[in-house]
DNA sequence: TTGTAAGCGTTATCAT
DNA sequence: ATGATAACGCTTACAA
């Protein structure tokens, strides 16, 4: 294995200074066209390329490269999460270290670690469910940070949320417009911050219509999709529910699973959109949030960041889109 | 924002040496309990982080991150393929730099320049669909590198491929077998690798079943779903199909579609699995690939090849499996 | 066991 | 315009 060449090489090949290959690498134009020529000559004879990790340990050099921690890449929000920001970042001349904490507390701990002993020059986190340290201990400096989704109680962040109370409130009060007056709710704990606020907007959409609450409608032990049929299949059974809000994907898809083994099909609205939607019978109408542009927001507000914007950190909460395909009509 | 702490400001907090520091930081063990624990205490107060990035630079040591290359993280296919090496590399200490080349070869070979002057370790690449540069013309030292789900003509790489045309063969034998006498093949042009083995599984299987080729209801113009729910449209009306072989997902998505417009269906088998399959009704039947055994399977080769394996280059083929699922039937 | 000095590949200072 | 020299934060001979 031939050892990389470096910048002496190339200047002692090209027979000169090595400050003078340094200023042809890095663009400056103050340089003799003869020594730039024999310069570019022996960087493509000698295929030097520059070593980046070199040229960041300077002072007020970055890596030029993000850290960007997620629940799950193999999980299509996160996915269409992470490739809008790994294109808005890579527009903008940054790489981007994309690691999956499986929302544990403590995978997300070390992967943080990592990122800031490698140096990231900013970091995009979407806080795991089972949260590890408190990031106030956390000794400065700490890159500039984006939270993702969910809030965290760290005021030297930005922080990205979907609107999922007003999209959730809008879904339950269309399927009310339709006639639905006993609105199950399908989801999972209610110690996870969007679940939770989703119920909020739940809530508020009953109240709104002046229906009453009832607990045994609330279901929040649906932790997968094969729990949210069984659920949905009880729900039927032993109750008068004439239409579903499901609070997340998985709800989504148990309830059309157990729609389709029953047979029996009432109203149905999920939270978050998926491929399939439109392909099922009926077309599933959905509480759609612009996953993209979130990743967008949060990478051009950390690149803004990283360029010295040094005002007010803010809470961004993005709008969501009710799309109605037609699952909601009883 | 104040400056890192350096191991040189540990140091003097401590009254050590620098080498000291370096020493306890990297877990020798030959040092004074005292020291240690001074070094420790002061390691805590300054919030001292060590800088991989330095450390990286010094010879014979190495930055503990791949480079991924594929064609759009926000494609299932991709990110399933991207957490399982994310999650394998995670495991042996390295972290993933992931990048999506859109199939363009001009980006793509940008991204290779990129991760090659970050000074990955080594480089994981689905070569793009409209190719860049030879690799052959790349001066060496280049990475360990491997690539997946295509072949390149490059000798000094592994190779990682799925059977495509072996389960494309299975699924058209699977349709003859269950009355199909005029198999329609939908899928995007035979210009891209995948596709071509597919078609050439599906010629073997009507050969192998002494059914003659009907070039009419081969069609490779179905670059989306909406063009291959136009295609299937269209064949349904001026051909005899009595099924359809969709090459790739998007293909049998647009059948789906035409299917479900139409109100008229004949047996489907699609190539590659998706998260709705199971959903739609009838449950539609594919050719599974292992994405993930794949993912990891290429990073465990890379990662054997960083510790050292200089055996012959290799190229492995994962099976695909088919998955009935009803779809397949008349 | 601890420390000194050199050097990794790069960029910045400052003279020439 | 060019180059010698000193950093950057770290690890590794080699001394002490």
């Amino acid at each position: 294995v031939p050892a990389a060449p470096t910048m002496n090489d190339v200047a002692r090949e090209a027979r000169v200074a090595l400050k003078t290959v340094s200023r042809y690498v890095n663009g400056e134009s103050n340089i003799d066209p003869a020594l730039a020529e024999r310069i570019g000559q022996a960087i493509v004879k000698l295929g030097y390329r520059r070593n980046l990790a070199a040229a960041s340990i300077r002072p007020g050099w970055t890596s030029k490269t993000l850290g960007l921690i997620i629940g799950d890449l193999a999980n299509p929000y996160y996915s269409t999460l992470t490739r809008a920001i790994e294109t808005y970042a890579r527009q903008h001349g940054y790489l981007l270290i994309t690691a999956s904490s499986d929302e544990d507390g403590g995978r997300h701990d070390a992967l943080v670690d990592r990122l800031m002993e490698q140096r990231v020059d900013g970091m995009l986190v979407v806080p795991p469910r089972r949260a590890g340290r408190s990031w106030d201990q956390m000794l400065p400096p700490i890159p500039p940070l984006v939270f993702l989704d969910r809030p965290v109680d760290f005021e030297h962040a930005d922080v990205i949320l979907a609107d999922n109370l007003g999209g959730s409130r809008s879904a339950v009060l269309a399927l009310i417009r339709t006639g639905a007056r006993h609105v199950a709710f399908v989801g999972d704990d209610l110690s996870i911050y969007t679940i939770r606020e989703r119920h909020r907007g739940y809530l508020e959409a009953l109240s709104e219509a002046r229906l009453p609450v009832d607990e045994h409608l609330v279901r929040t032990d649906a932790h997968g999709a094969e729990q949210a049929a069984k659920i949905v299949a009880d729900l039927l059974a032993t109750t008068e529910i004439d239409a579903v809000f499901a609070a997340n994907n998985r709800s989504t898809v148990g309830a059309l699973m157990e729609f389709g083994r029953s047979g029996r099909r009432i109203p149905l609205i999920g939270f978050d959109d998926f491929e399939a939607a439109p392909l099922i019978s009926p077309a599933v109408s959905v509480v759609s949030q612009d996953i993209a542009e979130m990743g967008r927001t949060a990478a051009r507000i950390l690149i803004t960041r990283l360029a010295g914007d040094d005002s007010a950190k803010q809470t961004h909460v993005l709008a969501t889109r009710l799309i109605l395909r037609g699952s909601e009509l009883p």
